[in-house]
DNA sequence: CAGCCGTGGTT
DNA sequence: TAACCAAGGCT
C-alpha cells in the first residue's frame, strides 16, 4: 500500500530481469543469471562478434568449434590466417574473421592478453564497434554499458512509441536506454532485453499479453505495432553473372585466395573474372545466390590449367577433391562445387 | 550519412 | 514466394 503505482509500473529494469531469470534463453556463450559465476571476456567477444548480424542457431555451432579448437585468445592468436578463415567459412561477413584475428592479436601484443574491461578500450580494437564494446563492457565486465542492437531498438522503439525513423532514431532510443541501465546486472538486463526483442517483442506478431514491459509499453494493443520501429525503404538489388572455373589435375583443383578487401575477401574461392551485368557464356552447372545488395548467377566452366587464363597472377594451391569440405569455401562456391560434383556422382 | 559486406530462417 | 530480417562494423 505504501509503494505508488508509479513506482511499480516505473521500475522497467526490475520487471526485464524478473522475467530474465524465469524465461533467459539457454546458450552456450551464457552463464546462467544469478549464477555468481565470472563470463570468460573472451568467450563473450567471440560470441558477440558471431552473433553480428547472425541467428543464434548460425552461430551455435561455430562458436563450439571455435572454442574447442582455440579456448584461449592466445590460442586463436597463434592460430594461422587460413584456418581460421577456413574455420569461419559459411558464417558470412568475413571481415569478421579477418578482424577477429586482428583483435586477438592485439589484445595479446598489446594488453598481455587480457581484454580491456572499459567500453572505450574495448571499442579501440578492430572488429568491435558500439554494440560489441557496450555488451562486452556489461555482459564480461559488469559495467553499466547502454547496449543497442537491433532488437533492443524495437523494444525501446515501440515502449516509448518512437515513430522517428531509423537510423535518426538512435539518439532517442539511446537517450530513452541510458535512463532505463541499472547499476546492478547491467549484463543480464542488456541479454533480457535482447531476449525479450527476440522471443516477445517480435517484429511480426509480438506476444504483448506475456511482455513484461506491458504495463507502460506506449505501443501495446496498437494495430500498427509491427511498424515500429520505422526503417527506410530498402533499395532494389541488382543482378550479376559471372564465371568460376574448375581446374583439375590428379584428382586435385585449383583453388585460389580472394583479395582481403571486397566480396569473400580474404577467403578461399574457384577462380574466375569479374562478376558482370550481363552472362558471357554457358557452362556444366550454375547457382543463383543472394548476397545483401546484389542477387548472382555463377555458372561453372571448364578450363584446362590456371596459367592459361587470367588466373595466373593469382595466389593459388592445389586442393584434393576429395577433401574438398575442408577447403573452407564460403556458401556462394560450396553450392557450385557440390552441384558439380553431384553431377559427376 | 550511406554503401558495402553473407547467409539462412521466417512469414 | 518473395520479402524481410538478424546480438553490426568499416569506410
Amino acid at each position: 500500500m505504501s509503494v505508488q503505482t508509479s513506482d511499480i509500473v516505473g521500475d522497467f529494469a526490475g520487471r526485464l530481469l524478473d522475467w530474465y531469470d524465469q524465461s533467459a534463453r539457454v546458450l552456450p556463450w551464457r552463464i546462467a543469471p544469478n549464477s555468481g559465476g565470472d563470463p570468460d571476456p573472451y568467450r563473450v567477444w567471440l560470441a558477440e562478434v558471431m552473433l553480428q548480424q547472425t541467428t543464434v542457431a548460425a552461430v551455435a555451432g561455430y562458436f563450439a568449434r571455435f572454442t574447442e579448437r582455440w579456448p584461449t585468445v592466445a590460442d586463436l592468436a597463434a592460430a594461422g590466417d587460413a584456418d581460421v578463415m577456413a574455420a569461419w567459412a559459411g558464417l558470412g561477413y568475413y571481415a569478421r574473421a579477418r578482424n577477429l584475428l586482428a583483435c586477438a592479436r592485439v589484445v595479446m601484443r598489446d594488453h598481455g592478453g587480457r581484454f580491456p574491461d572499459s567500453e572505450a578500450g574495448l571499442r579501440a580494437l578492430p572488429g568491435i564497434g558500439d554494440y560489441t564494446a557496450a555488451s562486452v563492457a556489461a555482459i564480461a565486465f559488469g559495467r553499466a554499458a547502454v547496449v543497442i542492437d537491433a532488437n533492443v531498438e524495437r523494444v525501446i522503439a515501440r515502449h516509448r512509441l518512437i515513430e522517428t525513423p531509423l537510423p535518426m532514431a538512435k539518439r532517442e532510443i539511446r537517450a530513452a536506454l541510458a535512463l532505463l541501465v541499472p547499476g546492478d546486472r547491467p549484463g543480464d538486463f542488456a541479454q533480457a532485453l535482447m531476449d525479450l526483442g527476440a522471443t516477445v517483442c517480435t517484429p511480426r506478431g509480438p506476444a504483448c499479453a506475456i511482455c513484461p514491459l506491458m504495463a507502460d509499453c506506449r505501443a501495446r494493443g496498437r494495430a500498427d505495432i509491427e511498424r515500429l520501429p520505422v526503417k527506410p525503404p530498402k533499395k532494389a538489388k541488382p543482378h550479376r553473372h559471372g564465371l568460376a572455373h574448375w581446374i583439375e589435375q590428379d584428382g586435385q583443383l585449383w583453388l585460389v585466395r580472394r583479395p582481403d578487401k571486397g566480396m569473400l575477401g580474404g577467403m578461399r574461392a574457384l577462380p574466375g573474372g569479374e562478376w558482370g551485368e550481363v552472362p558471357s557464356e554457358s557452362g556444366i552447372v550454375s547457382v543463383d545466390h543472394g548476397f545483401t545488395h546484389f542477387d548472382l548467377t555463377l555458372t561453372l566452366v571448364r578450363r584446362a590449367a590456371p596459367h592459361e587464363g587470367p588466373d595466373a597472377a593469382a595466389e593459388g594451391l592445389w586442393w584434393p577433391i576429395a577433401d574438398l569440405d575442408a577447403a573452407g569455401l564460403p556458401t556462394l562456391y560450396r553450392k557450385l562445387t557440390d552441384k558439380m560434383l553431384e553431377r559427376d556422382a
